[in-house]
DNA sequence: TTTACCACTTTGACGAGTCAAAACAATCGC
DNA sequence: GCGATTGTTTTGACTCGTCAAAGTGGTAAA
């Protein structure tokens, strides 16, 4: 098995992957045939260590079949190293949910306990979690959670930026998950399965306003929007499968204000 | 904070010094004025490393303040490197509870995925755990759990294999924590809180029956029935604390036969 | 086309943790 | 009291993951 060290490698390059196949093509991202490749800067950046130490691991994880590397060019994960990847992503994401539904962590909080734990628990201990928490499909933020033979369901999204005035629509996933950013959403009621009715959209100030449910209306501008992925309203498709209503969120839940 | 490793030789450390103040003084045990001392090959054993490896940590280990060091004689904690030892047994074994009675996994593995899981959670998420087991005093083995600011309660308790024949008494902590031996135990109905009669004793034989509740009766030899800690029954005083019923113990507990 | 710049790679070094094997000390048997 | 045994310590070497700093190569501006 992998070290630790190598699977935050591997975790946190399957999700610059994502994140710049999410991207509109040719973005500043390097492609190669077709597919996204992450630099070692961006790659250094998310794991937290020095381009160099980041060039050596490459490298190695390039020598055991796990990536594909060119020099000054990029790294793109192979087909094992992706299923490694996702395997530790299962993890994570099934940790955040348990630490939230179970344990009643913060969401905002359960990121990084996850992060260490997502090491230390056994495939056995995970199916336990998995039974209990009734076989979920996203974790607290809306995140697919790989499955244990290593796929993940991408459900056709679109973002809260690219609904019209008067649209209503149910936000399924929050991009951002920064914990501020978390306290920000949860705080105004955008959270995963609220559904929000877009006001008004000014092109000129490059911002909006929604309305999540009965809430307050709250002015955001596109770019934040852009953090929310959205589903049209009860459209019966792509229903994120929970075991159990999401306490946590409701404990510290929308309408305290922001105070 | 120590390192993982640091944490493990400590917490070993700890249950060794545990282990020698057990045994009869004087038998085998070197003692450093008045207190037991642990040799390096003792200690490098239950760590799993080599005597050379532990030398140096130990060393390591003194010159942190976490250990006082005697060449040649053995090592002992200090005050300091004891605190941090009952801080990461707390964990362990708040953890293996944990597991057995939220998750459902077997007491005989539980033990090992907690060893991982120890360094891995946080004093939060403990907290978490704590309150939802209803702040229990002993893990699944009966062991005691270290409380939060680093004490541990030592109950009053004798050996079954001193029990006098037609004598009643109370399991309330099994030493032995082989999977094997936990398995046997179980299968027995010998498990912590089982009240069980001694029927008879040979002192020829080193051997000893006895019946757990209304169970077969079972015959073990002394060294066997050392290794179960009893009270007298129904004594009222030491008291485990435990949030819930222990769930995994009944799924499957006694009256299944060995088979 | 040349120059600057920036990102990337290489190099040398380091700390943590480990082992194998050689050197050493205490003790036990005779 | 002397050697053999046993457990301990030392030594040298190795792996993993990391950094700082020097070197290198593309690219974009002049």
């Amino acid at each position: 098995m992998a070290s630790r060290t190598i699977e935050n490698y591997l975790k946190q390059l399957w999700l610059e992957e994502q994140a710049a196949a999410r991207c509109a093509p040719g973005e500043g991202n390097r492609l190669v045939r077709g597919r996204p490749c992450v630099s070692m800067g961006r790659l250094a950046q998310t794991v937290g260590v020095t381009p160099g130490t980041t060039t050596t691991m490459v490298k190695a994880m390039a020598d055991a079949g796990l990536a594909r590397y060119t020099p000054r060019a990029g790294v793109r994960l192979t087909r094992a190293g992706e299923q490694l990847a996702l395997h530790v992503l299962r993890r994570h994401r099934l940790l955040e949910l348990f630490l939230v539904e179970v344990l009643g962590i913060d969401w905002a909080a359960a990121h990084n306990e996850a992060e260490e734990l997502e090491h230390a628990v056994s495939d056995m201990v995970l199916a336990h979690m998995d039974r209990l928490l009734g076989h979920p499909s996203v974790d607290p933020h809306g995140d697919p959670i790989p499955t244990a033979c290593g796929s993940v369901h991408m459900p056709d999204v679109s973002s809260l930026s690219d609904i019209k005035p008067g649209g209503r629509t149910t936000i399924v996933r929050i991009l951002d998950q920064s914990p501020e950013f978390l306290d920000f959403a949860r705080n105004c009621g955008l959270v995963p399965r609220a559904q929000v009715t877009v006001e008004k959209v000014s092109g000129q100030s490059q911002a909006m306003s929604v309305r999540p449910g009965s809430l307050p209306e709250v002015s955001i501008s596109v770019a934040v929007a852009g953090k929310f992925q959205v589903v049209p309203c009860r459209a019966g498709r792509h229903r994120a499968k929970r075991g159990r209503p999401a306490a946590a969120l409701r404990t510290a839940g929308p309408g305290q204000g922001r105070a």
